[in-house]
DNA sequence: CTGTTAGCGCATTCAA
DNA sequence: TTGAATGCGCTAACAG
């Protein structure tokens, strides 16, 4: 910059401004600047810049595997707002490695980002950011869980209400012996889809069969080990409710390996609504996700954090809706 | 820093020292500094760091659409080099909004990151990044064209060969009346495997029906619009080649719709061998990209590049493979 | 409208 | 093994 400033016949000063402020420099001094910059193809030192000012322009988006669908339609909204209010979106997988969490706290109490938002992410954060004086601008989208900071703002559906409404779609077509597959042990984001699922079931009068309730990681691969283990077991479900969509193709797959037929021998319940659902043979049925619109009210919602703003309603809750398509069928008589 | 570096009682050198070289303190002071840091929950301002020494260890990869179930598979390669090197992978998907270019552009020209790897992306550079006069260290995985530096280092198949096998497969069955669905108009990605598939045409002696080589965009919607177009003019091929597997999901979705049947009265070839190829029904015969050799491989070759090593062979050409499930069958008499 | 001055938080000399 | 001093490239006062 000082180079540029030399050749230019100009202050530093008069460069920054150039940068940041082209309106406060004369014409003739501003075109002067411009050559010489393009000449020299400079561009100022943005790490300085954010050292100086203390900001950097960019948000992180934690996803637990970039690999999921649904997440592509999520980073649809929020890339749609971040060009929108010049934000740069950089993404971040996380779980990958366990030592990513020391990694990924120390970038952001170090202010390398200016927010993050969190999406479907399991608690990437290690404990040294309880202990951190400023909590950082965190959003949630869907679900998530920092240990320590349970209240921060979030935007998701009710997905208590959602998995109960997948169930009961199965409970009104006649079907009683259904079957779950959720995420990992433990998983935070199918956590209350299946406590849905086990509400609609009790409300009809249903005793869940605790052996078809079963964990699919939330991968193809999952549904397919899980898929296959209830369908080796006596007395077969008539139904499963997949607490996603991957998982839902991992079933397919399965059933189809098993000889057996969707929906004629077996209804399959998906979850999200990604763009694999509408293409599948037979077509998906499943809860369609507002994607674009949690991704664009969560980013709205960090900006305001950022500008630090209070948030009044740390949880918002957008709509869901039962897609049904062909895969859910009357059971057989 | 200071604020630490008084209440342990220790110069702000000792701190810095505490985090960079803790061997080079003595245990005593060390353990007196690191209580203290864990009580603030203290952690250095990264963004000065880097400004100081002039790296990031942050990667940035460049992608085209997080959507492709491709790009998950060398993201997990480079992922896993990623955590052995001790770098940060961060995405950046382009192609999103124009005016992107600029502040990618921006972001590595001012060093932001210290390397980038282009994941079959579209030139996402303004032309400034040709007149600076460093460039900055930048691998290209698959495909991509920066007008200027088209002499990149970078690690991918052979997609002339592989456009050329996969076509050959299809003549092999017998099938003379063939598809061919590419990315857009003038797509990077998919230019090459066309041309295979022409030479290979070339060389059984049949000519190209050129209605019948449309472009798909690479998305599942874009698969089904070409395929829909193809199916309703006369003479209907009797394969298709999709250049990649997200379209052949897209064909299947039109060719189930117009109640056709694969293989029996269309064969489709896949490109990619994504984890969906698998599992669609029926299983998709496809060309398998070694994917996370891909990513790992080019991770290698950036880092390199960044150490200011000299790259002796800058193009890496690996292996590819013929992938053949129940997609394809033999033209029927 | 432009230049001068000072300092952001840290790593790195050089001494002690 | 530790501390004091210097400067990275830039922006933000303040003067001119």
């Amino acid at each position: 910059m000082k180079e540029v400033a030399e050749v230019a016949g100009v202050s530093v000063t008069t460069v920054s401004r150039y940068f940041n402020d082209p309106d406060s420099v004369k014409s003739a001094t501003r075109s002067k600047v411009a050559e010489v910059v393009q000449e020299m193809g400079f561009a100022p030192n943005r790490i300085a810049r954010n050292f100086r000012t203390g900001s950097t322009g960019i948000i992180v988006v934690v996803v637990s595997g970039i690999g999921d669908p649904f997440f592509t339609d999520v980073m649809e909204g929020i890339n749609r707002v971040a060009s929108e209010l010049s934000y740069m979106i950089l993404i971040k997988e996380a779980d990958a490695h366990p030592v990513a969490k020391d990694e990924l706290t120390n970038f952001i109490l170090s202010k390398q980002s200016d927010g993050i938002i969190l999406l479907g992410a399991r608690s990437p954060f290690s404990d040294s950011l309880k202990n951190s004086r400023v909590i950082p601008p965190i959003v949630i989208c869907c679900e998530a869980v920092v240990p320590g900071l349970e209240s921060l703002p979030a935007v998701r559906i009710d997905n208590l209400a959602a998995g109960k409404d997948a169930t009961k779609h199965l409970l009104q077509l006649g079907h009683q012996k259904i079957a779950c597959i959720g995420g990992q042990e433990g998983s935070i984001l199918t956590r209350e889809r299946e406590m849905g699922f086990r509400e609609a079931m009790k409300e009809a009068g249903l005793k869940v069969n605790e052996a078809w309730v079963a964990p699919g990681s939330l991968s193809i691969e999952g549904g397919r080990k899980a898929t296959r283990r209830i369908l080796k077991m006596g007395g077969k479900p008539t139904a499963i409710f997949c607490t996603n969509d991957e998982m839902a193709l991992g079933a397919y797959a399965e059933i189809a390996a098993a000889g057996l037929r969707i929906p004629d021998d077996i209804s399959i319940m998906g979850y999200d609504n990604t763009r694999y659902a509408e293409v599948m043979t037979p077509p998906l049925t499943t809860i369609a996700q507002p994607a674009q619109e949690i991704g664009e009210h969560g980013l709205y919602l960090l900006c305001s954090l950022i500008q630090g703003q209070q948030i009044t309603n740390p949880l918002e809750i957008v709509s869901h809706k039962l897609v049904v398509r062909d895969s859910t069928a009357p059971l057989r008589g």
